[in-house]
RNA sequence: UGGGGCGUAGCCAAGUGGUUAAGGCACCGGAUUUUGAUUCCGGCACUCCCAGGUUCGAAUCCUGGCGCCCCAGCCA
């Protein structure tokens, strides 16, 4: 029962913010903003990003600003901004009342393009798409100036104006900065500021614009409208820091936030651009974006993870600028360590065999009190029935075994969990050798009680028949087989690593009666298998659970599973 | 010598000239256990990509290598 809150741990970007506070820097204030683009779900990785950001403000005090870039409307819709928002609400962030986009800034983002027009510092360029390229030149050689490199600000105003009045096609002329084409840094070689997008409907500005503003040019400018201090952002923008700068040096704007890069998280076994599992959702590849084997917040809620567990995730991983790939065990270490303490316990039997005590009265019954959490009173008890015909796991049964078996085997005794010591009298086979029942009888005597004379050492589940509930459950795997499937060699892309078997539905399970009311997104501890949650597609006539994890399992390194799941 | 970044255990990661080189995950023992769970206790880097150098003292400073990642969208 932790209830020590785990505390962020401290990382490179705090030292910063630290320092930056000591010397007064910003008054001391510090704000931040988490800045997602609407063209997808979130996943694991921006969950980092989340609870860096929010984090930060909550700790020194400061401010997170939720904004949506929204620059790209082709991309764009409302479905994932609603689903956005409830993801960082589930996280446990609040934005209050700093709910911002980008669009908001479309006026004073155009005015700003004017000053650098008047300045010298941007033009109107007539290249195509595949001129522009070609005039950039490469990575070793400098590229060249555009022809239309030096219009007379009279000129570029007038385009200017023209290209937002909607005067010229998609593609005809673009504004650009005027910086450096010899530039060893690509991004400064007169990077693109707007471009023409006429006859989409932006789902925030609807049709009042036919131009819209490139990445570069609006981040700077909406971190410094909201006055961000330390705009924080992954690796691959570091090349672009000094472009962020160049434009806010070069308008009339005061704040001048620092952007500051860290390393983008990397989980094995599964993907993390959203351009990639957009693709796995788009071809059918999963069930959509909250496929529980998805690494979508959507995705692993539904899958049972919990917030908490996720904060947790976050804070062990940490912030750094190093290239990673963070093993599955630290995020299953995570819930588990969340789940142990807050599921109730509960009995399901997922691959059944039947099992009748034949000195249990025919047509009896009893009912057993059962903790619902060994190590915490204080989450109750709930009423287990027990009869003459019961379930068990077939895996807690075999013929014969070594001694490390600890389960039930032919003539040996087992305890069943929360009631009676059993043992196996003989095993029932159908005609192809396929064992169908196990005949056992009960030591009456062991009902929270130690048989008398002798050791029993293994413990398994069980439900009554009459008494359980027929359920489907679902089982997950790795999404993919390479740990990295970015940089497998072998063969294509990562598509090429896909797991056919990384969803097994059970049918035919049966849970103790006292599951009867969950509700879906409910986790339990279904005890010796693992941490399930109730599923969306569950109805009480048609009981559907989700494994979130599995508990930790030390048999299976003595004797590992056989393909048996 | 195109530019930018990174290199501490199997994985993540502290460390900022003097510490026995934190911590977590994983792993390996062992104790307790009506979950092979949990919990507890113990182990797990004579060495920080490599090679030189500076220094009484280097993971930390210097020099030279090596390896990996990112950048040539009118995406973000």
């Amino acid at each position: 029962m932790s209830e020590e809150k785990e505390t962020t741990p401290t990382n490179f970007i705090r030292h910063i913010i630290d320092a930056d506070v000591k010397a007064g820097k910003n008054e001391g204030r510090v704000a931040t903003r988490f800045p997602p683009e609407p063209n997808g779900y979130l996943h694991i990785g921006h969950a980092k990003s989340i609870c860096l950001n929010f984090g930060i403000a909550e700790d020194y005090q400061g401010t997170c600003n939720l904004r949506f870039d929204d620059t790209n409307p082709h991309k764009e819709n409302t479905e994932y901004i609603e689903a956005i928002k409830e993801d960082v609400r589930w996280l446990g962030y609040d934005w209050g009342q700093r709910l911002f986009f980008s669009s908001d800034y479309f006026d004073q983002l155009y005015g700003y393009a004017v000053e650098l027009i008047k300045a010298g510092k941007a033009y109107v360029c007539d290249l195509d798409a595949d001129a522009i390229r070609a005039y950039r030149g490469t990575l070793t050689e400098a590229g060249r100036a555009s022809p239309y490199r030096d219009r007379s600000v009279e000129d570029n105003l007038d385009l200017f104006a023209r290209m937002k009045a909607g005067e010229f096609e998609d593609g005809a002329r673009v504004l650009r900065a005027r910086i450096d084409m010899a530039a060893p840094n690509m991004n400064m070689r007169d990077p693109t500021l707007f471009r023409i997008r006429r006859g989409v409907v932006h789902h925030q500005t609807g049709e009042a614009w036919c131009i819209y503003p490139m990445y570069d040019f609006t981040h700077p400018i909406s971190d410094a409208i909201e006055g961000i201090t330390h705009s924080l952002c992954t690796l691959e923008f570091e090349d672009h820091r000094p472009l962020y700068d160049w434009v806010l040096d070069n308008i009339s704007i005061a704040c001048h936030p620092q952007q500051i890069e860290f390393s983008r998280l990397n989980l094995e076994h599964t993907v993390m651009s959203k351009r990639k599992l957009t693709e796995l959702v788009n071809d059918g590849r999963v069930q959509g974006w909250d496929d529980p084997r998805m690494p979508t917040l959507a995705g692993m809620r539904r899958r049972g993870y919990t917030p908490k567990s996720l904060r947790m995730f976050c804070d062990r991983i940490g912030v750094t600028k190093s290239d990673n790939v963070v093993e599955m065990g630290v995020l299953e270490a995570c819930v588990r360590e969340d789940l142990n303490d807050n599921a109730p316990r509960r009995m399901a039997v997922l691959r059944p065999l039947e099992v009748e005590i034949d000195n249990y009265p025919e047509g009896e019954g009893e009912v057993i009190e059962a903790a619902n959490h060994p190590q915490n009173e204080a989450m109750g008890s709930r009423q287990l029935s027990f009869s003459r015909r019961l379930y068990i796991d077939r895996n807690d049964f075999r013929e014969e075994a070594s001694k490390k078996f600890k389960r039930l085997v032919t003539g040996g005794e087992v305890r069943l969990r929360n009631a009676y010591v059993i043992r196996c009298d003989e095993v029932i086979k159908d005609a192809q050798g396929e064992i169908v029942k196990l005949r056992c009888s009960y030591d009456p005597k062991t009902l929270g009680a130690k048989p008398e004379g002798r050791k029993v050492k293994g413990v398994i589940h069980w439900v009554s028949q009459d008494h359980a509930l027929e359920a489907e459950v679902r089982l997950f795997d790795r999404l993919l087989h390479h740990p990295s499937p970015d940089t497998a060699t072998d063969g294509g892309g990562f598509k090429d690593q896909i797991n056919p078997e990384s969803l097994s539905s059970l049918r035919g399970c049966f849970l103790e009666a006292s599951l009867s009311g969950a509700q879906p997104g409910e986790v339990f501890q279904f005890e010796r298998e693992g941490y399930f949650c109730v599923d969306k597609d569950h109805s009480p006539a048609q009981p559907v659970f989700n494994r979130t994890v599995t508990l930790r399992d030390s048999w299976a390194k003595i004797d590992p599973p056989r393909k048996s799941q």
